[in-house]
RNA sequence: GGGAGCAUAGCUCAGCUGGGAGAGCACCUGCCUUACAAGCAGGGGGUCACAGGUUCGAGCCCUGUUGUUCCCACCA
């Protein structure tokens, strides 16, 4: 690696070792009862899917959690996976259909399912060799599929299960139907958007009176099928319409004027029609006085006609219709129109007959399809139901009581908020690729029977037509069960006793109701217990004008392409750095650029080591002699270590990468590599090696620290300085030892450092090249620290000769002055009194200030009676350094003058 | 209509349980010092949105205001 480039390559580095973490096996977690267990449940990315940045920070982020844990000594099982996604795969094979002319239904269910499981196989581990490049540590033995058998299994247990307890119910309801995927979805799946529209105010008349009632609707096509026009009871205005009727407009249809509280008098006219089929609010006041359900628009969002009624007169002479199953209408002239043609067709209408008092425009929020954006109907449909209260409220009491805790805490409003409000869930989707449900109906009688075996004889009848039902589960109904379906339950499995509950489930806000809602309730249901301890909540990454990503925007950033150009660890470091739990991010490359040159930093710190000990037997040990740096550097990162776990422990990732990037770069690079660079060129061997062994000792503890962030560069350096075991991410994650404590020691070298800093500083506002050598006078009180730092002065602040003493009497030198001592450049001809008279008197006032504050306080009564010692501690301190160096530098003045 | 986040250096953002404001990039000055110019040594730059309050002490806690982003909601 030494004789190598001087820049790092990763890509001369990373595909060669994430092949061998795979070929030795080192993801693979067991059940070890011998080791503490740390399991993590990987979000299933869809098999459609394509890995895109926020795949990157989820997996990023679970991945610096598993690699930490397990080199504490956890067994650490991250268990990936992916997710069958019924819509989204369905459509698009539809779609790939559609391109080659042939429909779902010239190629039937089996050979369409054929048709979608080669696609699986083709496209669905794309995404995972994609998430290879990333540097995940997952188990990939143990991935799974939301539809192999084993998952398949499981949900079938719970849906019978469920059943079973009544949990789950079959009826017609009113549901959200998207049009375009001709399917029911949940409410969670629908999206709200802003549209321009209109408020249509139609006229009614009245059957008794003859007079016209006002009403206005934003859909004015479902007015066929209404069934009432409703009032409020106590609405002064409408007393007299007590028990009348109203004559629906186009058709000519008598509806009866209902008193309902859904009326408010408030609101428009205080009129409102009511379309039982086409509403959910009006469905509702239909149940409550007995309205006929006419439905007017077919699934794929036409106007029914004949051919419709016929099919429901059909039904009804089977006696197969069930409770609040819809009639059906014939539109008439708008049969077979779409929804968007009958409403331009009926307002025509209703213009032309004079019924139309006003339009008014109006923008609201309308109801679409989160996969194709299209117009949601709400449509009274028989569907599966899961009832959501009794297990709503198990969930609920699981976060209160702190079982699962969400980081950070503000993210569990949103789980709370959906959960008590929560209304039953559609599990229901008129799909083929998915769970199919597993319920049987009678051809012959009618009887239905929930059972996970197939169904061949009735119970009842004892016919042998049984038809399953044809309908598919809501995806969510499998991920819902992942952290133990994944683990082999329904079978009672070593790893389900071992790894659940699980630790901690990272995702991202936006995922909180679709999903970690429902593993909750499905994990206390069924397995009695929460199915993870932590949510890590993390936000969305954002272009760098700060927009969301989007496909029509064209903004997205690929992972791909970013770790193509500056490397896996830059953008893993990235995503983890200056990014807080559950707040957004920008995505910056400028910012990946200054990653990469970290671990540009980091490589050539390390070239400079193996360097320095070619040829040398260096061991992992630490020497027997320390100098004063060695313990400052050691002190520092004994203390680094201890912050960094705390950190950590509260999933403060980003601040402890943050103080582990300053430690590095800073105090390793920048101090103690030029520190020891003395030792190193020095003619006494001994230092030179003690030098070498504290060099590899620091930085071996610095690349586990970084591993868990940086895997690739910190496995490539750590194979190539002196170490024992095979895999760095198998080795002990650095710890906090007494025996690396030097408070002192640290404090005075770092008066060394102040000291160099200082005289830097001044030679640089004088414009002294570092070339410039001169003699330098150290008067301090610390004469014993100052000694150790002689080389140092030489080296770092271009000093050609070093004198300490408590004091010295020159004249004409350039004045630096610290809080321990007082430094004197002789450089004679440079010295400006004036100018230099200026900068301490400068000095002085800054200092004087400071200490009146400081005084200040001491002298409060109120800050000495109530603030803690420790902190009084510190300022007094404070104040002691300070009139200590206020003393030097009127000492300082005086010497001038 | 309900709820939440954000507002800190020119830009993008950190700032843990209240105890002297930080990073990256940009900018200015000087350095090709035998690990690194993807670098080194320095420097300038902030009324922590505004107004009150609590406290010995507030970027941080409380109240209100303004601006901004987002989530939820059946407003006919």
């Amino acid at each position: 690696m030494a004789e190598l480039n001087k820049s790092y390559d990763p890509k001369q580095v990373e595909y060669r070792i994430y092949q061998n973490w795979l070929e030795k096996n080192y993801f693979h977690a067991e059940v070890n009862p011998d080791k503490k267990p740390y399991c993590i449940v990987m979000p299933p990315p869809n098999i459609t899917g394509q890995l895109h940045i926020g795949h990157a920070l989820d997996n990023t982020l679970q991945d610096i959690l598993i690699r930490w844990r397990r080199m504490q000594g956890y067994e650490a099982l991250w268990l990936p996976g992916t997710d069958h996604a019924s819509i989204a795969t369905e459509a698009k094979i539809v779609e790939a259909m559609r391109q080659e002319g042939v429909t779902k239904e010239d190629l039937g269910r089996e050979k369409f399912l054929e048709r979608a499981w080669d696609w699986k196989r083709e496209y669905g581990g794309r995404i995972t060799k994609q998430f290879w490049k990333l540097g995940v540590s997952c188990d990939w033995q143990r991935e799974r599929f939301t539809m192999d058998e084993g998952c398949s299994d499981a949900v079938k247990e719970v849906f019978v299960n469920y059943y079973n307890k009544g949990l789950i119910y079959r009826g017609n309801r009113m549901v959200n139907w998207c049009p375009h995927c001709c399917t029911s979805i949940s409410d969670a799946e629908v999206e709200y958007e802003e549209q321009n529209g209109n408020f249509w105010h139609i006229l009614y008349p009245v059957k008794e009176t003859g007079e016209m009632l006002e009403i206005a609707t934003t859909r004015p096509e479902t007015m066929l099928g209404d069934t009432a026009v409703a009032i409020n009871v106590d609405d002064e205005r409408y007393k007299h319409l007590h028990g009348c009727h109203a004559i629906l407009p186009l058709i000519n249809k008598e509806i009866p004027i209902v008193c309902d509280e859904h009326a408010d008098m408030e609101k428009g006219t205080g009129v409102v029609k009511i379309t039982p089929a086409h509403d959910p609010n009006d469905f509702e006041v239909g149940l409550r006085h007995d309205l006929p359900i006419v439905r007017c628009f077919t699934y794929d969002g036409h106007m029914t006609g004949a051919e419709d009624v016929k099919a429901y007169e059909e039904l009804k002479a089977s006696g197969k219709l069930s409770e609040n199953e819809p009639e059906v209408l014939d539109c008439g002239k708008y049969a077979g129109m779409t929804t968007d043609e009958a409403r331009k067709a009926i307002v025509a209408d209703l213009t032309e007959q004079g019924l139309l008092k006003e339009i008014e425009p109006l923008s609201h929020d309308v109801g679409t399809c989160y996969r194709c954006h299209t117009t949601i109907e709400p449509m009274v449909s028989k569907q599966w139901f899961v009832k959501m209260a009794p297990l709503a409220k198990p969930a609920i009491d699981a976060v209160k009581n702190g079982d699962t805790q969400f980081i950070p805490k503000r993210s569990e409003k949103i789980y709370f908020h959906w959960l008590e409000n929560i209304r039953d869930w559609c599990i229901s989707r008129q799909l083929w690729w998915g769970h199919r449900i597993p319920a049987y109906y009678c051809e012959d009688c009618g009887e239905m029977v929930v059972s996970k075996d197939a169904v061949t004889t009735c119970p009842k009848c004892g016919g042998t037509h049984m038809k399953q039902d044809e309908d598919t589960l809501d995806t969510w109904f499998s991920s819902a069960l992942w952290p133990f379906s994944t683990l082999g339950w329904p079978n009672e499995t070593e790893e389900l006793k071992y790894f659940y509950p699980t630790d901690t489930l990272v995702t991202g806000y936006d995922i909180i109701f679709f999903w970690v809602v429902r593993m909750m309730f499905s994990g206390l249901e069924n397995m009695g217990d929460v199915p993870f301890h932590t949510v890590f909540i993390h936000g969305l990454i954002r272009d760098e004008q700060g927009r969301k990503m989007s496909k029509s925007l064209g903004n997205g950033v690929d992972p791909i392409e970013v770790i193509d150009k500056y490397g896996a660890d830059a953008l893993r470091f990235f995503l983890a750095t200056g990014n807080s739990p559950g707040n957004d991010m920008r995505y910056s490359e400028t910012r990946v650029e200054s990653c990469r040159n970290f671990a540009n930093k980091l490589y050539n710190a390390s070239r400079f080591v193996l360097m320095n000990i070619e040829g040398y037997e260096v061991s992992l040990s630490l020497p027997t002699e320390l100098k004063l740096e060695d313990k400052w550097i050691l002190s520092t990162l004994n203390t680094l270590c201890k912050d960094m776990t705390e950190n950590l422990e509260k999933f403060e990732l980003g601040i402890a990468v943050q103080k582990l990037y300053d430690f590095i770069w800073d105090c390793f690079c920048d101090w103690y590599i030029e520190l020891k660079k003395t030792d190193l060129y020095s003619d006494d061997e001994t230092a030179a090696q003690n030098a070498r062994q504290v060099l590899v000792f620091v930085l071996d503890k610095i690349l586990k620290l970084l591993h868990p962030f940086m895997p690739f560069i910190t496995e490539e350096i750590w194979q190539n300085i002196p170490h024992e075991g095979e895999t760095i991410m198998r080795e002990q994650y650095p710890e906090y030892t007494e025996a690396l404590c030097f408070e002192r020691e640290a404090e005075d070298m770092q008066k060394i450092m102040k000291a160099i800093t200082a005289i830097r500083t001044r030679r640089n506002e004088m414009n002294v090249p570092p070339s410039k050598k001169a003699k330098l006078y150290i008067a301090t009180k610390a004469k014993d620290t100052f000694d150790h730092g002689v080389e140092f002065f030489k080296k770092l602040a271009s000093a050609n000769e070093v004198e300490i003493d408590t004091d010295f009497d020159i004249d004409g030198a350039v004045t630096v002055v610290t809080a321990s001592a007082k430094l004197y450049i002789p450089l004679n001809e440079l010295v400006d009194k004036e100018a230099e008279l200026k900068r301490l008197n400068k000095e002085l006032a800054q200092t004087e200030k400071m200490l009146a504050q400081d005084e200040k306080k001491l002298s409060n009564p109120g800050f000495m009676g109530k603030a803690p010692a420790a902190v009084i501690e510190k300022i007094k301190n404070q104040a002691e350094r300070e009139r200590e160096k206020l003393a030097l530098i009127k000492a300082a003045i005086e010497n001038l003058k």
